[in-house]
DNA sequence: TCATAAATGTTCAACTTTGTTCACGTGCAC
DNA sequence: GTGCACGTGAACAAAGTTGAACATTTATGA
């Protein structure tokens, strides 16, 4: 047998059972431990599997998200991850979400239960943060220009396409809620978000209780308009009794 | 038996087992394995087959497992980034570039000098490669469904945006060029680039020597189309010349 | 923490494959 | 026939591959 054709004998095994140990290669393909140690490092300089002690694991196999999603749940639960937790709770298999850009929607990702839902987003670090769980969701990125700062697609290539599609829920994260209207601090990027509320069925402005009674550069929507306030639970209730009237806040308490 | 003849059994041999050695070779054709060992070296300057230690291995895309981006970028680096700096050699101030998924665009971002471009792509991989050259370059990602194995964007989403493009530059990697037909391996992603294809006034196609003569799954464009296939230089420049009948061929030598 | 066993990398010798060189034979032109 | 070009196979030195021995490192359990 040549060499070359043991070596993607190799990576096939590994692929196929999702781990093997060098013995069980050896024995395999009969040949020495030495040799299937020596394959295996070749293997993985060119990333074809991953050598770990003992023996060799598949890159293909995605094995872990689910353990690390319960240690996430387990780490420091901040006020976003609390917020998160409740958008989270909100969403329905069948559903198509929009989730804007902010540190809050990256963390909704961890908390999805359910599956058979598309994802709609123009944030890079949302989109990434959905990226592992791949196949369980329908994952689409709007693109368009880059914002650094925000890690958001904006401008009119992602207004253009964001008009044109309808979702069922839109999740928008905004750095102020005061006075009936919510406010970020970039006005392309607003109105990138006004377009997304405007094309859902229901709306949802995700803020933790510092962005309450605070205003931002740019104003972009009326709170009125918006179906749920989500927002974790104030030391002092009365921030949140001033919203209520324009809309349902939602809390942990 | 004439030699050429024999060769072209060699050929079909390994290509039918996917692997041979040359013991194996030598008594099927009932020759001595000097004579195997010179004919595969023939066959392997023509990327006919790929010589390997003790024979020879099939280089149609079925006998090889797929691979995954990580391993492709890591294969024929060197030709990889010679074909990239004649391609961001073509590249101008004022352009409007679309650059598409593939290992070799990726390379692209490394030795671009001029400034006042404005980048298109809807590769994830590509877009990172501007990214920290941002201030430079206007960059635009196109979004939609994402395909991991490629790191691209494609489906409806992407090739909505991209038909309503018009850029003045597009290159394109391609895994198979044969026949006047260049291929790769999925068809949404083939579609992708058809579109950008037909929507840019300078269409250029970027292939290492190793996609010569090869055929992938998809046919999506016609090489007669294409203003220029860049390669880069033969060793034996058989496979250039063939193809430069239907395009300009530019390579490093 | 330490002891123990398992796995690893290094080194070397045996073996295989390779490329170089040369000799031989065939076919062809003169 | 002679000379020449070419393809072929054999001999041999160089290079690559493999498995075993042994020292070192890593994992595991008391």
């Amino acid at each position: 047998m040549l060499k070359h054709e043991r070596q993607l004998l190799i990576q096939k095994l590994v692929n196929q059972r999702g781990a093997a140990s060098v013995n069980e290669i050896g024995e395999a393909l009969s040949v020495s431990p030495m040799t299937v140690r020596r394959d295996l490092e070749v293997l993985d300089t060119h990333h074809a599997l991953l050598r770990v002690h003992g023996g060799a694991q598949s890159l293909t196999m995605k094995a872990l998200p689910e353990l690390s999603r319960i240690q996430k749940r387990n780490l420091n639960v901040s006020e976003k991850d609390e917020v998160a937790q409740i958008a989270a709770s909100l969403i329905q298999p069948g559903d198509i979400v929009y989730l804007g850009p902010g540190t809050t929607n990256e963390l909704i990702a961890a908390h999805l239960l359910v599956g058979d839902v598309r994802m709609i987003t123009n944030s890079l670090p949302v989109f990434e943060s959905f990226q592992e769980r791949a196949d369980q969701f329908q994952l689409q990125l709007i693109g368009g220009s880059y914002r650094a700062r925000s890690g958001a697609f904006i401008g009119s290539l992602a207004n253009d396409v964001l008009s044109h599609l309808r979702t069922t829920k839109a999740f928008i994260s905004v750095n102020g809620v005061k006075d009936n209207a919510i406010s970020n601090a970039n006005p392309e990027e607003g109105q990138t978000q006004r377009i997304a509320l405007d094309n859902t069925a229901h709306r949802y402005v995700v803020a933790d209780l510092s962005k309450l009674n605070k205003q931002d550069f740019y104003s972009f929507y009326d709170l009125s308009q918006v179906d749920r306030l989500i927002t974790n639970p104030a030391i002092n209730r009365n921030d949140v009794a001033t919203y209520s009237k324009y809309t349902t806040v939602m809390t942990t308490a």
